[in-house]
DNA sequence: AGCACGCCGACT
DNA sequence: GTCGGCGTGCTC
């Protein structure tokens, strides 16, 4: 007897063992999509990750019910990918194939509710209570009820009772349905039957029978015009595309279409078509020519390489590091390897694609969240097959079924979005991109212009190559940074709500002279946060312990955490004042006053709220390119994206904001934002302007971001990091503890806190402590930072030992209703 | 994560 | 008694 053992999309830390039947046996192969029952009779795919002969002595195992696929989804390097991101980010293997496959791979049962064939409700009321009477007319019309749904008809909150009593009065029926699959997509074509196409002089006579028919005629007509078979006959095959046939050109009428179909002269047929368009190749153009700097980059990133198996390519804002990587990539193709492109979530626009496209034609796939789980299916065979060699995606596209990856570029290593956050496996792209690399033997480039701490740190310690690209492209130079003193400004009444003379000024020109300019707040919305004039109160959310965030196209409330929402209170609810106000400021409130002060100027706003729609980014984008906006106002989307040429003045609105986050990174991260914000500004031969405004102008860190001096930076800020034993020189772990009642979070807090400074010693453990915000969706929160050395420590063992301490916490008894997430390298 | 099942308190 | 809420433990 054979077994197998079986990863299944659930956060249970092992896989599941099922017996082969025999009929399968020479069918199963490891990486096979294959589906099992799990529990009572909930289905699952699962992917099957061993094939052996052990038989379990514990329990029976269940069969395999039926393998999906001819040729496995997932390969063997996929799976031990998989057990590497479960083993670093301490979570179930399974969770990780649940991230890893797109959703159009993994099909699982819904239980529903039927009733039972031989059951008549006329005939059995006296058995039937009123909510079992109910249930059953709502059955009689709806055929089926999903199980989770006849709580909610029947407003209870555990249905179970109820439909178990049914079932047992023969009632009603549970049955399984499988949600649908990937759907390949079908396009409807056209030919002639084959007694026609086969012999041409038969046409004639078809001719004859038609010449009374004169829209049958057209039709026999456009279908010769569009398919020469009188040229070759062999054309006939492939037809015509139905929709193309009737609409393309003369419409024809669709029913004499039907009716020449029916008659047996034209047959329909179905071929399945790919979802994307595919490109013309004569569109395509060879990859642009580098300049004298970016080729000499090149030639050291190539070198970098050919040394070491990571190099860092630190190339100012502007300075055209896309052209190299395009380099790299092709020749890559050149090589029949394949590349992949990893790009921050957001700048993966529709631009960057054409642009991309165009050089690598077909051979380009693209992985996207925002992707439907159809073409994020048709991507990943593509890569199987071999028909991408090029793939651009974001952080998920890790997970493909590479063979034969040489390359990975993480562009923009250093953006937050590499980081996975809620559901597990909380990974960090930019690291696994190194796994993957490493597991392929494949080489990875790191490009910034602002390198993480982590990476510019390896690089000084000669782990990684390094490039540098410190000129810009073209005749640019990079932007002169004005700072501007608020509080001065304001003192000599210069300021205009939040807007300095200087900037006012400067954006008005830069728009009489046909340039353009772009506006950085980092916080959408309007005003943030409504509060009383009086006594200072601000509403908070009922579930989460935050301010509620204003939002004024709706004149409502919102919590960004739990989606709670109310109307803006008219009344203090501390001292019952009705002078209720809106304070703070958001990009909304940005442009309105933008619009006041320089009412002609045509003004686009780029944030959250404004690209929700799946093109609205890319609308917004191209009307800014298209020169159909003067000033772009937007939070730090606007540092990602495509470049702008046109773009001359950078305005920052309040610089200060993001100095003060309670976190080790904030200086990093308001250095990187600052920085790739005022890139945008000056390309093409002209210096552009920067205006910087804070209220604290003496602020070394914007000195150094006004002299683009990344090194200095660097200097101070890794100094601090060794000093307070923070990444790169220590490993983080963060536990976060999770309960309903604030005392019992507290007690299992101190409790694994003590476990863990008994296991691993006191000056490895910091907290427990509440997290700034310390309730969220009615749970309250602690949270345990634990820190461990890079070197000279047994990693794993140190994992295990948290993993124990997780679990002998939650043996004991009162914290049965804690929950611990483990969040490894926290962000 | 689901889901089955058993115990306990509220309400006929 | 009975029924629904809720806590607990298992899943190959
Ligand atoms: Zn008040
Ligand atoms: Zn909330």
């Amino acid at each position: 007897m054979k077994f197998a053992e079986v990863i299944l999309p659930v956060p249970i830390p092992k896989s599941f063992c099922y017996v082969i039947p025999s009929q399968l046996d020479l069918e199963v192969l490891v990486g096979h999509r294959v589906l099992v029952e799990f529990g009572n009779r909930k289905m699952y795919t699962g992917i099957v990750s061993e094939i052996h002969e052990t038989e379990p002595e514990k329990y029976i195992p269940k069969p395999i019910l039926e393998v999906l696929e001819v040729e496995p989804s997932v390969n063997a390097s996929q799976i031990k990918l998989w057990q590497w991101v479960a083993d670093y980010y301490m979570c179930s293997i399974g969770e990780v194939l649940n991230v890893a496959l797109p959703s159009g791979l993994k099909l699982s049962s819904q239980s529903y509710i039927q009733i039972h064939p031989h059951f008549i409700i006329e005939e059995n009321l006296e058995q039937l209570s009123d909510r079992e009477f109910t249930l059953m007319s709502y059955l009689e019309k709806e055929q089926t009820i999903p199980y989770t749904q006849v709580g909610e008809i029947l407003e209870i909150k555990s249905p179970y009772k109820t439909i178990k009593n049914l079932i047992e009065k023969e009632a009603i029926l549970l049955i399984e349905k499988i949600k649908e699959r990937y759907k390949p997509k079908m396009e409807k074509r056209i030919r002639l039957s084959q007694q026609y196409a086969d012999q041409p002089d038969s046409l004639d006579d078809l001719f004859k029978l038609l010449s009374k028919r004169q829209k049958q005629e057209d039709a026999l007509l456009k279908y010769l015009s569009l398919v020469p078979i009188h040229e070759d006959y062999l054309t006939n095959f492939h037809g015509v595309a139905k929709r193309e046939f009737l609409h393309v050109g003369r419409p024809l009428s669709p029913s004499s279409v039907g009716t020449m179909t029916k008659n047996g002269i034209f047959e329909e047929f179905e071929r399945q078509i790919p979802r994307f368009e595919l490109s013309v190749a004569d569109k395509m153009q060879p990859t642009p020519v580098l300049s004298p700097a970016q080729k000499e980059c090149l030639q050291k990133t190539i070198q970098g390489l050919s040394e070491k198996n990571v190099c860092l390519l630190h190339g100012i804002t502007g300075s055209g590091k896309t052209e190299i990587y395009l380099q790299l990539i092709k020749s890559v193709i050149e090589n029949g390897e394949q590349a992949l492109f990893l790009i921050p979530e957001i700048a993966l626009s529709s631009q960057l694609v054409k642009r991309l496209k165009v050089y690598f034609g077909d051979v380009l796939g693209i992985y996207h969240s925002k992707f439907s789980d159809n073409e994020r299916v048709e991507t990943w065979k593509g890569v199987q097959e071999g028909q991408f060699q090029v793939i651009v995606g974001t952080r998920s596209s890790l997970f493909l079924p590479f063979s034969d990856l040489s390359l990975i570029i993480v562009d923009e290593e250093h953006d937050s979005s590499y980081k996975a956050n809620d559901p597990a496996p909380r990974y960090q792209g930019r690291d696994l991109a190194l796994v993957l690399a490493h597991m392929h033997h494949a080489k990875v480039v790191l490009g910034s212009a602002t390198p993480s701490l982590e990476s510019f740190y390896l690089a000084v310690k000669n782990k990684y190559a390094y490039a540098g690209l410190h000129e810009r492209f073209g005749d640019a130079q990079l932007p002169e940074i004005k700072i501007i003193d608020v509080k001065a400004k304001r003192k000599q009444k210069k300021m205009k709500d939040d807007f300095s003379d200087d900037l006012l000024h400067i954006l008005h020109q830069n728009t009489e002279q046909g340039y353009q300019s772009i506006l950085f707040q980092n916080r959408r919305g309007y005003s943030p946060y409504v509060t009383c004039d009086v006594c200072n109160w601000v509403p908070t959310c009922p579930s989460c312990n935050v301010k509620l965030t204003y939002h004024i196209y709706r004149n409502e409330i919102r919590c960004h955490y739990c989606g709670h929402k109310e109307h803006v209170p008219h009344t203090c609810v501390s001292c019952g004042s009705t002078e209720m106000k809106t304070v703070g400021l958001g990009t909304q409130k940005v442009e309105e006053e933008l619009k006041t002060y320089l009412p002609e100027v045509r003004v686009g706003r780029l944030d959250l709220d404004t690209t929700r729609r799946k093109h609205s980014y890319d609308q917004i984008l191209t009307d800014f390119e298209q020169g159909h906006i003067d000033i772009l106002v937007g939070t730090q989307m606007i540092t990602k994206g495509l470049d702008f040429d046109n773009v001359r003045v950078v305005g920052i609105i309040n610089a200060d904001t993001m100095l003060y986050f309670p976190d080790f990174r904030a200086h990093e991260r308001a250095f990187q934002m600052l920085t790739q914000v005022s890139g945008r500004a000056g390309r093409r031969g002209e210096t552009g302007t920067v205006i910087l405004q804070t209220q604290q102008p003496s602020e070394t860190l914007f000195a150094k971001v006004a002299r683009n001096d990344y090194h200095n930076f660097y200097r101070k800020e890794i100094k601090d990091r060794e000093q307070y034993h923070y990444p790169p020189f220590t490993r983080l772990i963060k536990l976060t503890i999770r309960s309903e009642k604030q005392d019992l979070t507290h007690d299992a807090a101190n409790y694994l806190g003590r476990l863990l400074v008994n296991w691993l010693g006191q000056k490895r453990i910091l907290g427990p402590q509440e997290p700034g915000i310390n309730k969220i969706r009615n749970y309250y929160l602690s949270e345990i930072l634990i820190k461990l050395e890079r070197e000279g420590i047994d990693l794993k063992k140190a994992k295990g030992l948290i993993q124990k301490a997780i679990y002998q916490q939650k043996e004991e008894k009162p914290f049965k209703r804690v929950w611990v997430s483990i969040d490894v390298d926290p962000q």
